[in-house]
DNA sequence: CAGCTACATCGACAGGTGTCAATGTAGCAG
DNA sequence: CTGCTACATTGACACCTGTCGATGTAGCTG
C-alpha cells in the first residue's frame, strides 16, 4: 500500500487503506485455537458422535469406531475437553464425555 | 467394548456401544481442512476484516496491517480461498478479495 | 521494446501435530 | 496386599505448517 500511486487518471486505484482491527489479536488467538480443536477429521467425527447422543458416551466406545489407537483418542479428547468443546467426568474405571454446546455457540456466533 | 463385562451386578456398567458414523469420514475432511483454514490467528484477522467491509478488499491493504510479509500473506489468503471463504478476482495489477458467506453458513450449520 | 508494480511461487528453516508402542496411574475386585 | 481394568502420559518418529528472503510472473506505463 506504500506504493500505490493514486492518481486522479487512475481508472481503478486501490481501495481506502483501513487498519486490520475488527478482531484484536489476543480474541483472534483463543478463537483459532478453537477452531484447530476442529481441524482434524478424528476429532470432528468424535464431537459429532458426542453431539449426537443427548447424554453422556464413554471412553471406551470412542475407541475401536474411531480406528485409532487407545493413547490417540485420550490424546484427541484432551484436546476437545481444552478447547471447552467436551467436558470430562470420571466415576470409577470410566470417564465419561457430555457435549458443552456454550463454546459451540460461541463459534458459530463468529461465524456469522 | 471388547473388554467391557457387563453383569447384571455391575451398577455403573458402560454405555450401549453405538458406531461413529454420524459423520463419514469424507464429510469430516472436508469439513476439517476448512476448520483449519479457521485454525491460525492471523488468517482470522484477515476473514474477519474481509467481512467487516460489504465490498471488495484490496491485497495491497491487507500485507502492512497483519504485521506479516507479502509472501505469508498471499500464502494465507490462498488458504482462504481454497477453503472457499473467500473468492479472489485480478483486476490489472491488483487483486481484490470478498467474503463467500455461503460457506460460512455450511460450517455455521455443522456448528449447530 | 525496457522498466516498474503487484502478487505468486520456491526453498529452507523452526516449530507444531498426529500417530503408536511402551509405560504410568487411578480405581475396582478378590 | 496382588492382580486386573480403563485411561493418561511419555518418547519417538514422520509429516504438516507458518515464516521469510529470493525469485518468478502477469500486467501496466512509457
Amino acid at each position: 500500500m506504500a506504493g500505490r500511486t493514486k492518481t486522479p487518471t487512475d481508472p481503478i486505484a486501490c481501495c481506502t487503506p483501513v487498519r486490520l482491527d475488527s478482531l484484536d489479536e489476543a480474541a483472534a488467538e483463543m478463537l483459532a485455537k478453537s477452531f484447530a480443536a476442529l481441524s482434524d477429521p478424528i476429532r470432528l467425527r468424535l464431537l459429532s458422535f458426542i453431539t449426537s447422543v443427548d447424554g453422556e458416551v464413554c471412553a471406551c466406545d470412542l475407541v475401536e469406531p474411531s480406528g485409532r489407537s487407545q493413547p490417540t483418542v485420550s490424546h484427541h479428547m484432551k484436546i476437545l475437553v481444552d478447547a471447552g468443546l467436551v467436558t470430562r467426568e470420571k466415576r470409577g474405571l470410566w470417564v465419561w464425555y457430555r457435549a458443552a454446546p456454550a463454546r459451540l455457540d460461541a463459534l458459530r456466533t463468529v461465524l456469522g
